[in-house]
DNA sequence: GGGACTGCTGCATTTCTTGCATCGCTCTGC
DNA sequence: GCAGAGCGATGCAAGAAATGCAGCAGTCCC
């Protein structure tokens, strides 16, 4: 499709932030290029990039256009797998945002689960923290999020939740593991490994401290909590997750965990989202309604 | 823009029904128009159309490909009028679908107020009863839709409703003239001009006359108000109407209208509405955001 | 069973796109 | 202050792609 190309190659002239660098990147010449947008530019009456001295930049109109193919090109991708549906192939494409919960245990489970039905679908999995995963579903780089505590929900469309109470993460024969429940204060008297502020494991937990008169300060402060849940060991440190990033206890690993009293921090919620209004290509349908299947059976 | 020529080609084909048939209405050769079908079902993966002995119909891919242009178009032309606006054009186009209630007094003057601050925008304004304006915001025929009590409002939005009771319609010397409200069986002593079946204002009659007593048999069944409105002389005869479809009574006209008792038949609702998840282009969304201020007046 | 319609295809032509070389410009570094 | 490097834009010729003409095979109607 001639017209598409056009368009993919706008986006790429944004994404290099030069007609010459995006030429290179496609293997064409910038000639060519160069001509295809001031054609393109003509037509829509008004000039896609601002010019400037070392290359170019989206103008106004730009920024409504590239939103406009993004979508486009999304929308193209899901009539193209309705089709191939309809005849029968059950082929396609998913593409999922989600936080470093979902990462060991739950979607390597989900998607296994879902390749073993559909051999043909392959998958996308990309890690995105909840202002990230919300971000790629407008832009249409991911079909879906699993997003914990998101932070707005203006522009998508909540497909299923799943309640999810903050665990503290230990040793196994930490001092705290013989209790079956947690309160906050006991664990402001051990040294705290605490997942850094864009996770809603932290806001959650931040906003009971401001509540409580408990103060956690955390000795060590890490984006990874796979970083935090291989630490504990040495200094009987504690850290803190959702129930479906971790282990279950009778795995027989080497951490335990236990809830923390929900009086003290309410449970969260993990959202699976698409983008508002949008019609997902089959696969990533099916693969959605798997993913609230498995979220009701984890959250009961 | 090559590539949506195509896309145009495919819906003009759909329309003829024929490939020669609509390479005529396109001014161009058969040939050209059914290379440019096969490169497209070729890249598509499927036939679009099936091959008939007396030329070619839709085939369920070719539906959902034919949904997807009209959306793009109707996306696209958002664009473009976003662009227009932000350069400070302040043309654009309105496509409405509305109700016969309507043309008479409420569109005109609403266009011709509207048309007053923005001379270069121009308007579409079709006729469509309450199952095609609904269609027709569906397959983006319309940009906006009033419709008097629509059937189904699944796929629409809605952006404003204002009551409409139910008027009688009857000359100015009527028996029925002195009431300032009528009741449903004082209209059944006189003969009744009806509007048919598709029609909002009967289906509230038709609702009424199954909840009470009351039998209006009609003598005249028309699918035009403005027949209706203009027959009552001779025959003394009563007629139905929405106020926002009636000139008011102090105009001196011939015929005058009284409310129905809102016990006997409660008011029906008008309904401005869009297709769901659809931004509507400038020129468009600022008309519906006018449309509703003059709804709120009407109601009020 | 002929005529009229359909979609489809080989070949010559036209139209459009591409690539090379080059211009004018702005910013950078010496 | 001046040369160099980078950028986007443009004239011209070669190449690619879409188009049009003529003609094919098939189905339907009378």
């Amino acid at each position: 499709m001639r017209h598409l190309e056009t368009l993919d190659f706008i986006v790429a002239i944004n994404r290099a932030g030069s007609i010459r660098g995006a030429a290179e990147s496609l293997a064409i010449t910038s000639t060519a290029l160069n001509r295809r947008l001031l054609a393109l530019e003509e037509e829509l009456g008004a000039p896609v990039f601002e010019r400037l001295p070392r290359g170019v930049r989206l103008s106004t109109a730009g920024e409504l256009l590239i939103q406009h193919i993004r979508s486009q090109r999304a929308d193209l991708e899901r009539v193209r797998s309705q089709i191939a549906d309809l005849k029968g192939e059950r082929r396609g494409h998913v593409r999922v945002a989600c936080s470093q919960a979902l990462l060991p245990y739950f979607m390597p489970r989900e998607i296994s689960a879902y390749r073993a039905e559909h051999p043909r679908v392959t998958f996308d999995v990309n890690l995105r923290d909840r202002y990230r995963a919300e971000r790629a579903l407008i832009s249409h780089e991911a079909d879906i999020a699993l997003v914990f505590e998101p932070v707005r929900l203006a522009d998508v469309q909540v497909l299923a939740t799943a309640p999810q109470p903050v665990h503290v993460v230990m040793v196994r024969d930490h001092p705290l593991a013989v209790k079956p429940v947690v309160r906050l204060s006991d664990v402001a008297e051990f040294p705290v490994g605490m997942p850094s502020e864009e996770f809603g494991v932290r806001y959650l937990l931040d906003i009971a401290m401001r509540r409580s008169s408990v103060s956690i300060v955390p000795d060590i402060e890490s984006d990874s909590f796979e970083f935090l849940r291989c630490y504990p060991g040495p200094e009987l440190m504690l850290t803190f997750q959702i129930p479906i990033g971790l282990p279950s206890d009778d795995e027989g690993g080497p951490v335990v965990t236990r809830p923390i009293d929900t009086r003290d921090v309410p449970p969260g919620l993990l959202y699976l989202a698409q983008m508002r209004g949008r019609t997902l290509p089959v696969a990533a349908a099916n693969f959605a309604r798997q993913l609230a299947g498995a979220m009701d059976v984890a959250a009961g």
